[in-house]
RNA sequence: UGGCCUAUGGUGUAAUUGGCAACACUACUGAUUUUGGUUCAGUCAUUCUAGGUUCGAGUCCUAGUAGGCCAACCA
């Protein structure tokens, strides 16, 4: 590959040690999320991490649902998820699921209360927590610690039964109530739960938790480098000591390593925020695409590879960070500029007559589909005498840094003839309705004319008015105007709500673009980048803006 | 206040493990351009602070400072 002499980010560099060492032979990863809500961009940074390393050493990537709380996970979650990951373009090597192992789990539950290293405590979660101590005081015995191994077990087995009610005993882990570790606190592992679970119904009415489930499932799976984000680390030394009690010497130990997840400016990830933009009708569901969400990226026209190529430049580390927007905006315009046929599209119309230009003559004129990719080849685009330009794109007057059309100035039109505005008509409030040129008959493109070649500063794409399709266009922007929504002590972040993150519009397209379908994608020049929206209907396409050029033109323009 | 983690341009990561602080994005110049796009060339750093070790420190030592994480029968 050619990414092989770039250098290893402080995790690919302590797997190419650990296999040097033979602590394992194989790289094994797993990427393993609830399914009780839609995949976003973090998740995908995890997925690129954990299958593309699985990838780079030759190694393999399960996917694992991690499905022990039948009160919050549902199919629905499942389906969605192993979607969104294929369609970042990953192929798992199996498919598990946490709940798969529920038997196993209770089984070595067992062993471990016959250890002494685990009981049942019977009271409310509300004395449990008041004897957990504080980070600085260590916290005291459940009076049930001492329970003999007999009556845990057969407690144990009645949890399991379903003889009690819910909260009525729980079952935990016996191992230091003065740790400084607060998880080591004597950790509950089970739980009773009268809750249907997608997979298992009612097989079960106890349910194990996290810590008592995940480097089980790591260690069953035989996964050799557990990666998680660095909230986890806590956790590692429980991962660590529940493994102690059953791992066997020639089976490969899992290892649990943490990296610091990325935060994106100008959006937020939490689920419960990203909840209530749905339900408040802020955005219009999951995948909205101004979603962070895989399904609202992808609805929003982002290719995955863009996505995959920008998990990537972000890296891994363990220190705090806000990566900025621009860098994925950077991966996806770079994608698609290889990719998007350039079409013309006016989005905000200002009419020209070309008054020397006969009345009812038409032309086809030939237009580039990709300067950047010759096989693209060339498509036919109709001429006339009454076009739509861009609003922006006439002044009156304006001043030699404006490039586009003005009172008696020349400008091209993109693949057809040069032209110069000789007056313009305005309604009472001088807002201007209609701008009249002339052409240069000669100077037709490609025609190889002399006028044909020569140089004017200003470029405009436009459309024939006659042959003009109407369509919706969906103008998206950043949902927050802040880049740090969510990390304001006294502000709450729906106070930074880009009040113009969407604006919907009537737009004006060439004719060929009736036939779009959704999911195809264009560069509209000058404009932007746009998909083809899952709302289209055959012959009505909808458009969404992917994302805008660079527009050095827009800064200029500002800073007058 | 206990334990743990972290600190390198505006942003995100590098630095052959003690040897000229590099890459990408952003921003700004300029060139090219029938997209103010693309492409190309260039500009932007007292490596958190203060001491110390060393011929030599982003890297090692000491003391600070700042930020983050940890007390769910969530994951």
């Amino acid at each position: 590959m050619s990414e092989s002499n770039k250098p290893l980010n402080f995790i690919a560099q302590i797997i190419q040690q650990e296999l040097a060492e033979g602590r394992c032979t194989q790289v094994v990863t797993r990427f393993p999320p609830e399914p009780n809500g839609y995949l976003h961009i973090g998740h995908a940074k995890s997925i690129c991490l954990n299958f593309g390393l699985a990838e780079s050493f030759g190694g393999r990537c399960n996917l694992r649902f991690d499905d022990t709380n039948p009160a919050k996970e549902e199919k629905e979650y499942v389906e969605a998820i192993k979607r969104d990951v294929e369609w970042l373009g990953y192929t798992w090597d199996q498919e598990c699921y946490a709940s798969d192992y529920f038997q196993q789990l209770y089984d070595w539950a067992v062993e471990l209360i016959k250890k002494g290293k685990a009981y049942v405590d019977s009271q409310s979660s509300e004395e449990m927590a008041s004897q957990k101590g504080t980070p600085t005081q260590a916290g005291t015995d459940s009076p049930h610690r001492t329970r003999s191994v007999e009556e845990n077990l057969r407690l144990f087995e009645d949890m399991k039964n379903g003889k009690y009610k819910e909260g009525e005993h729980v079952l935990r882990a016996k191992i230091d109530m003065a740790s400084p570790n607060m998880l080591m606190r004597d950790p509950v592992m089970y739980r009773i739960l009268h809750r249907a679970h997608h997979r298992t119904n009612t097989d079960w009415c106890i349910y194990p938790l996290y810590d008592w489930t995940h480097g089980e499932s790591d260690y069953l799976e035989q996964v050799s480098h557990s990666l998680c984000t660095l909230e986890f680390l806590p956790h590692r030394e429980l991962y660590d000591w529940f493994l102690d009690q059953l791992v066997s010497k020639d089976r490969l130990r899992p290892k649990q390593r943490e990296f610091a997840r990325r935060n994106l400016s100008h959006t937020l990830v939490s689920k419960r925020k990203l909840l209530q933009l749905v339900e408040q009708k802020v955005v219009d569901g999951w995948d909205d695409p101004r979603m962070p969400t895989i399904s609202g990226m992808r609805r929003r026209g982002y290719p995955p590879k863009a996505i995959k190529n920008f998990a990537d430049a972000i890296g891994i580390a363990k220190r705090d960070n806000v990566v900025d927007l621009s860098l994925l905006e950077f991966h996806v315009r770079e994608q698609l500029n290889k990719t998007a046929p350039r079409v013309m599209a006016v989005l905000s119309p200002l009419k020209v007559v070309i008054t020397n230009y006969q009345e009812g003559k038409e032309e086809w004129l030939e237009a580039e589909n990709n300067p950047e990719d010759e096989s693209a080849g060339f498509r036919k685009v109709p001429f006339s005498r009454e076009l739509y330009i861009e609003e922006d794109d006439f002044r009156e007057e304006a001043n030699r840094k404006f490039f586009r059309l003005k009172l008696g100035g020349e400008v091209r039109l993109k693949n057809g003839y040069i032209i110069k505005a000789e007056s313009c008509t305005k309604d009472s409030k001088g807002n201007v309705l209609e701008v009249q040129c002339t052409y240069d008959p000669k100077s037709k493109s490609g025609s190889g004319t002399e006028e044909s070649l020569r140089k004017v500063k200003g470029t405009l794409h436009w459309v024939s008015i006659p042959h003009a399709f109407e369509a919706e266009v969906r103008l998206y922007d950043r949902l927050f105007s802040d880049p740090t929504p969510d990390a304001h002590k006294d502000r709450d972040f729906m106070e930074f709500i880009n009040p113009d993150s969407l604006q919907k519009i009537t737009a004006f397209l060439e004719p060929g673009l009736k036939e779009a379908k959704v999911g195809e994608q264009f560069q509209f020049q000058r404009m932007g980048y746009f998909n083809v929206d899952t709302d289209s209907t055959p012959g009505n396409p909808i458009f969404n803006r992917t994302v805008g050029l660079r527009d050095t033109w827009a800064k200029l323009d500002q800073k007058e």
